[in-house]
DNA sequence: AGGGGGTTGGAGAGCGCTTTCCGAAGTGTG
DNA sequence: CACACTTCGGAAAGCGCTCTCCAACCCCCT
C-alpha cells in the first residue's frame, strides 16, 4: 500500500529545482520571492503530490491549528451511562456545531478531550503549552474544578463556556442564568400559579447553581419564600424521577420550573402519566430552548439559552487571543429570553 | 506566563544523570534499563514537572493516538442551518459516545474534521498517511462521496459507519438497512393499515436508499406495487413538509413509515396539526429508536438501530487495524428491531 | 585466568519542517 | 564608475523525541 516514501519538501525543492528553504517559503507565502519562482515550486508540488507534514511544521512553529474541546469526565466516570446520555444531550451537539461553524472557515480542526483525573488535567495543560493544540474551549465544569486556573497559570489561550466556579481571570461566554430563571419565575407566578416547585440541575455546577439562586431569588420577590426544589442531571430520566418525587411531596402543585428542557420532557411525561393535565393542571416551563422543547406536546415554554451563538462566541474570542496575545480575559454574557409555547 | 521554557527529555535525563535515550526507555517502558534507574527518572519527571511532547514523539513514532472522525461537508456548505442541524441530531451524539467509550480507554483522542471539497479530502488523506492521525471514522457519507477508495489506495486505517456507495475494500459497520425497514412494512400492513406512505431520507446516502428499497420490496410482498414517497432531509423540519406535501397527494393515508425518528417525529407533530390521530387515523413508525422516539407523543414505534454499538464497534475494529496491519477488511451488519410503542 | 554470551547505557542520526543568518545579486545615486 | 543599500535564495541550525548501533561491562564457564 505505502509502497513509497510520502514526498517531503526536499523533495518538491529538488523537483522545482531549489532550496527546501524557497520551497517552503512560497509554499507558506513568505515576501521575498521572486515571483517567477512561485509558479516553478507549485508545479513541483502538484507533480509530487506534495502534503506539508503538519506534524514537523507544529514542532517547529508551535502551532497545531488545532482547538481542543474539554469535556468534564468527571460526573461520568463512574456510571458509563451518563457518557451516552452526555454526547446524546443536544447540548453538546449545539456547542459542537457553533463552534465549528466559525472554526471551519478559519480552517481549524476541533478535537475532544475527556478530562476528569488530576493526571489528565496535567497532560492537557502539558499538551496545550507544547502546542499539541493551539488553545480550548471548557464545557461547564464542576465549580471545583481546578482546570480553570491550571489554564490561567499555564497562560493558555482558553475560554469556558459556563462561568468558572472560582472567580479566575479568564475568557468565558455565559448566559445571565439568573436572569432567565426569574423569567420563569415571573411568567409562572403571572399565569397564577400558586404552589411552584423546581427541578434543578447538579447544584455543583454553576449554571445548575445559579438557575437555582436566580429562581429563589425572584420567587421570594413575589412572596414565596420557599421553593419546592428536587434536583436532577439534566437528563430525561432524572426529570422524570425529579418529578414523581415532587408530585410525591407537594400534589397541590401547580406550577414548574424545570432547569433544561431535556428534563422537562421528562416531566411533562411523567405529569401526564400521574393523570396531571399541562398546563391546565401544572404548567411547566423548561430551559435552553433546544430541539427537546418543540418535540414535547405541548411545546415547551421555555428560557432560550442561544447556544450555538455563544459557541460561536467562544470560538471567535479564542481566536481572537490566538492572533493577540496579551489579549486581556473578558467575558461574554448572553441575555435569555423567555419562549411562551404551549406548556405555560 | 510561559517564563520558562518547557522542560524537555533532555532536562529530566541531566536531572537525572543519564543519557536522553535512557530516560526515554524508562518513560516509554522499554525492556533493557536497569530497574535501579527506573525510580531515579521517574523521580527526576516529577521534579522537572516534565510531559513529553506529543508532537515530537508522533513525528518520529509515526503514531499520534489520534483517530479523526470525518463528517461529510458536501450537504453543508451551502445552507448553513444543515451544520448545526447535523451535530444536533441525536445521529451524531450517539456515534460520539459511541466512539469516546472504546477510544477513552485506549487513551486515544478524537478529532473531528469536516470533509467536503476535493482539496481537503486530499489533505484528510495526508495527513493521515502522515501520521497526523492513526485513522479515521468516516459518518455515512453520499454513495458519490470518492473518499473511502481514496482511504483504500493509500492504505490508510479507516472504517465507515454505514456502507460505501461503491463496493471497496474497507472496514465498514452497517445496519441491515432493508430488513429494518421489512420489518416497518410488515408491521404497518399488519396493522391493518391500507395506503401506507413512506417519508424517506437523502436516496443519495446507502442508508437512505437502502431503506427505500427494502421498504419497498418488502411492501410489494404484501402486494402493495407502489408506494408514495416523499424525501427529506432527516432534519424535523423536513418530516414536516414532508408530511404536509404527502397528505395533500395522499389524503387517504393511514400508515407512514419514516427513515428517521426526528423526521418521524415531525411528522406526528404535522399529522396532529392536520387534525389526524396518531395512531388512530394514522399508523407511524419511525426508525433509530433515538431519544426523540421516546420524546413524542404517543412515543415512536420505531427500528431501532444500536448506533452506540455500532460506533463502538467501528472503533474496535479500527483499533485492531491498528495493531494489525496486516487485518483484511471486515464488515458487521448489525441487526435492527422493531421497537412497539404507541404510534403503530 | 581468559574468552563467550548477555545486558545495559550512550552517542548520534534522523523524523520534516521553519527560519535565522549571510553572502550574492541587483538598484540607484553622487 | 564606485559605493551604500535593498532584495533574494541557500546553508544550516534547530524543534523534542525515538531508536539503531555500538562500546562497555558483568557473569560464568572452561
Amino acid at each position: 500500500m505505502d509502497a513509497t516514501r510520502l514526498p517531503t519538501l526536499e523533495d518538491v525543492a529538488r523537483a522545482a529545482g531549489v532550496s527546501r528553504a524557497t520551497a517552503s517559503r512560497v509554499i507558506n507565502g513568505v515576501r521575498n520571492v521572486d515571483p517567477k519562482l512561485h509558479s516553478v515550486v507549485w508545479d513541483a508540488v502538484n507533480a509530487t503530490g506534495y502534503v506539508p507534514n503538519r506534524l514537523a511544521r507544529s514542532l517547529v512553529t508551535r502551532r497545531s491549528g488545532t482547538i481542543v474541546l474539554v469535556v468534564s469526565d468527571s460526573e461520568t466516570h463512574d456510571d458509563d451511562p451518563f457518557l451516552g446520555r452526555f454526547f446524546a444531550d443536544p447540548y453538546f451537539g449545539r456547542v459542537v456545531g457553533g463552534l465549528m461553524k466559525v472554526l471551519r472557515v478559519a480552517g481549524i480542526q476541533l478535537a475532544l478531550q475527556m478530562v476528569g483525573t488530576a493526571e489528565q488535567r496535567t497532560r492537557l495543560v502539558g499538551d496545550l503549552r507544547h502546542g499539541q493544540a493551539d488553545g480550548a474551549v471548557v464545557l461547564s465544569l464542576p465549580a471545583s474544578d481546578p482546570l480553570p486556573g491550571m489554564l490561567t497559570d499555564a497562560g493558555v489561550p482558553a475560554v469556558l463556556i459556563g462561568r468558572p466556579g472560582e472567580p479566575v481571570p479568564i475568557n468565558y461566554v455565559d448566559l445571565a442564568n439568573e436572569t432567565g430563571a426569574g423569567l420563569a419565575a415571573d411568567h409562572l407566578v403571572a399565569r397564577g400559579a400558586r404552589t411552584i416547585g423546581m427541578i434543578s440541575g447538579p447544584p455543583a455546577v454553576p449554571a445548575g447553581a445559579d438557575r437555582i439562586a436566580g429562581f429563589r431569588r425572584a420567587m421570594a420577590r413575589h412572596g414565596h419564600g420557599y421553593v419546592p426544589l428536587v434536583s436532577g442531571n439534566f437528563t430525561r430520566e432524572s426529570g422524570e424521577a425529579a418529578t414523581r418525587d415532587l408530585l410525591g411531596r407537594h400534589p397541590d402543585i401547580d406550577g414548574l420550573f424545570v432547569a433544561n428542557d431535556l428534563m422537562a420532557l421528562g416531566a411533562v411525561i411523567t405529569l401526564r402519566a400521574a393523570g396531571r393535565r399541562v398546563p391546565g393542571d401544572v404548567a411547566v416551563v423548561g430551559f435552553d430552548d433546544s430541539s427537546a422543547a418543540l418535540a414535547a406536546d405541548p411545546p415547551l415554554t421555555t428560557v432560550r439559552q442561544p447556544l450555538e451563538d455563544m459557541a460561536a462566541e467562544a470560538a471567535r474570542l479564542l481566536l481572537a487571543r490566538l492572533d493577540d496575545a496579551t489579549m486581556r480575559p473578558s467575558s461574554v454574557i448572553y441575555e435569555p429570553a423567555l419562549i411562551v409555547r404551549g406548556s405555560a
